[in-house]
RNA sequence: GCGGCGGUCGUCUAGCCUGGACUAGGACGCCGGCCUGCCAAGCCGGAGAUCCCGGGUUCAAAUCCCGGCCGCCGCACCA
């Protein structure tokens, strides 16, 4: 057998074709892997139980957009990726150590780094003769280190763009649209399903860290001041069987706790354990979805991510952790309180105004004191530079103003006196029906190759010595077998007839009649298929075949005109016990 | 990127130290045929490996040396 259950699963994903590393005949590329036949019908009915947990079941808070994989590069400037990606790095010409070149800048020499190039933070190092501080040895230039994959957008290099590193601002950039085509309705997620690319210095643990990888994610969007969004998140938490989580938090750690504790999101919000109540909400359905794909409670919790352990966007990062043969505790999905920062930054960068008009149910009368000055005196008086005066009045505070006009009779501005008789002060009622406020951001966000191997992984068991993979029956690749128990002809036409209208039905099956019947149970056991049918001498007599369940071995006879119902209810998680009763 | 270990049929591996009888062996899997009345049975036949890539040493390299690529582990990095 296998040292441990890592090997055995890589080696089964190998051999059976769930996946594979990538350009193999050329030697491979560390962090690449290919998804073979098995791997992309695996990964295909996961990615179809998530948009069931986070989009179907929320479809009237949630949509799901499609954004491209390369943006120009104002994007990554504005979400500050670029900014927070690109790290100065010199390495130890003798020892190899690598160092962040500004830190050790302004470390050993006192000197701000911050935002010096490269050249000029390469001739600091030479003129003060700056060293390895481990070993020193003598440094390498300054170069620079991206994690952003970059390309040029069309025949210009000047033209610069990259490949997203998450799905994320792709909603943030189209969220004025979407908000729009969504009748302006908060809270409002939009979900993302997309491949993501992210330059790795060293990938490694296979299916764990990729340079290339797909992300499910929901931007969640939300007015700050009702977090609650009324009551609609507890009425969405009635749905779910469970209110509560195991987290570990960063206070927690600083105690010394080392492992997680069960709280009740509720009362985790109220306590400000979780910043904001949607973060909680989603990381409960994210246990939830996590379950259904076969991983117990047991094997998961949400681990806060320190300051410092952050993204640069991150106001609060609870890591969904789910634990693995090989690796310990590794993350799955990522849930962050992003605030309003995205969109306040794409505000910047892109003059556009992303805020949203919140209406209130009544509008409030506010009575406000204006300044209105006598236009044509001033333009009369101060000629050319009235248009400043114009635009430092506008300007003013208006209680200063007024208080400036009462205790020296006139007011000055842009060195200019406008004397009291000709400014008027009016008072005048105005109706506020409503503001408009940045939405903030709860961010649900997974990794989908990494849920893939996590789900083989707990799949995968040994039954007497055979290899059983109990996926969920929802996600199994193939869906059901049909099999001829022996090769004679009239049961062989029977069980492909049966075969035939199984795949006319939807699912996804395999016929195989080569080998012995136990061979062939053995092989489908392997990759997980959940049900198979089998066809026998007494199916020739009474029209029954028998369900084999996977998991139990055990088997039931249904007659051959129910088999699609059958199928359908067993995957759907009927018993066999169930099955039996109803189409036998 | 550094250090350690490793890379041989589809998969797992033997051989490598001590170079030559290796036409690279085995098991499982795969393909064809036979057999088979329910859980990896058996029989017959077959295909499948430029021994990761490149260079060097040698009369001779899977085997020794150098470089590269890839993998695992540790360090560093990890939005």
């Amino acid at each position: 057998m296998h040292e441990d259950r890592h090997e055995a699963v890589m080696e089964l994903a190998k051999r059976r074709g769930f996946f594979w590393q990538s350009y193999e005949i050329y030697g491979g590329v560390a962090g690449f892997y290919d998804l073979g036949p098995l791997g992309v019908r695996l990964k295909d009915k996961i990615i179809s139980l998530w948009r069931e947990f986070f989009i179907k079941k929320h479809s009237n808070i949630v949509v799901e957009i499609e954004t491209p994989i390369i943006a120009p590069s104002k994007v990554f400037e504005a979400s500050g990726h670029l900014e927070h990606f690109t790290d100065p790095i010199v390495e130890c010409m003798k020892c190899g150590r690598k160092f962040r070149a500004d830190h050790l800048i302004e470390e050993k020499l006192g000197i701000k780094a911050e935002g010096l190039s490269v050249e000029e933070m390469t001739n600091i190092i030479r003129e003060h003769d700056l060293r390895c501080p481990v070993c020193g040895g003598p440094l390498s230039e300054v170069k620079l280190f991206n994690l952003l994959f970059k390309t040029t957008i069309g025949p210009y290099s000047s033209n610069i763009g990259y490949l997203r590193p998450e799905t994320a601002q792709g909603m943030f950039v189209a969220f004025k649209r979407v908000y729009e085509v969504s009748r302006k309705r908060l809270p409002l997620g939009i979900a993302q399903i997309g491949r993501v690319a992210r330059n790795e210095i060293s990938p490694r643990q296979g299916m764990l860290r990729l340079r290339e990888f797909t992300i499910a994610e929901i931007e969640f969007f939300f007015d700050p001041e009702e977090p609650f969004s009324n009551d609609l998140i507890s009425e969405l938490m009635d749905r779910l069987p469970r209110r509560k989580i195991r987290v570990l938090t960063v206070d927690a750690k600083k105690n010394g706790e080392e492992k997680p504790f069960e709280v009740d999101v509720e009362e985790a919000i109220r306590d400000k354990i979780i910043l904001t109540p949607w973060l909680g909400y989603w990381m409960l359905v994210a246990q939830e979805f996590m379950h259904a794909l076969g991983i117990g409670y047991s094997d998961m919790y949400f681990d806060e991510k320190a300051p410092e352990e952050r993204a640069h966007y991150s106001a609060q990062t609870f890591d969904q952790l789910v634990h693995v043969s090989r690796y310990g505790w590794i993350e799955v999905s990522g849930h962050s309180y992003r605030t309003d920062y995205d969109l306040s930054r794409h505000m910047k960068y892109s003059g556009q105004d992303l805020r949203v008009f919140k209406q209130y149910r009544e509008p409030i009368i506010v009575k406000k004191k204006q300044l209105i000055w006598d236009k044509a005196w001033i333009g009369r008086t101060f000629k050319s530079r009235a248009k400043t005066i114009f635009e430092e009045l506008a300007r003013l505070n208006v209680e200063e103003a007024i208080k400036e006009l009462e205790e020296k009779g006139y007011i000055e501005v842009a060195g200019a006196r406008i004397p009291r008789d000709k400014i008027t002060v009016v008072e005048r009622e105005e109706k506020i029906t409503g503001k408009r406020f940045i939405p903030h951001v709860a961010e649900p966000s997974f990794g989908v190759e990494r849920i893939l191997y996590v789900v083989l992984d707990h799949a995968y068991t040994v039954k007497d010595g055979r290899v059983v993979l109990r996926l969920p029956r929802r996600i199994a690749p193939i869906d059901v077998a049909v099999f001829p128990l022996v090769k004679d002809a009239q049961i062989v036409k029977l069980a492909k007839k049966l075969w035939i209208e199984l795949m006319n039905n939807g699912f996804y099956t395999l016929y195989d009649e080569e080998d012995s019947i136990g061979r062939r149970y053995a092989r489908i056991d392997e990759i997980g298929v959940p049900a198979a049918i089998t066809v026998d001498y007494q199916s020739l007599e009474d029209s029954t075949v028998t369900l084999r369940d996977r998991d139990t071995w055990d088997q039931v006879r249904i007659h051959i005109d129910k088999v699609v119902e059958a199928v359908r209810d067993f995957i759907n998680g009927a018993s066999l016990n169930d099955i039996g009763q109803r189409y036998g």
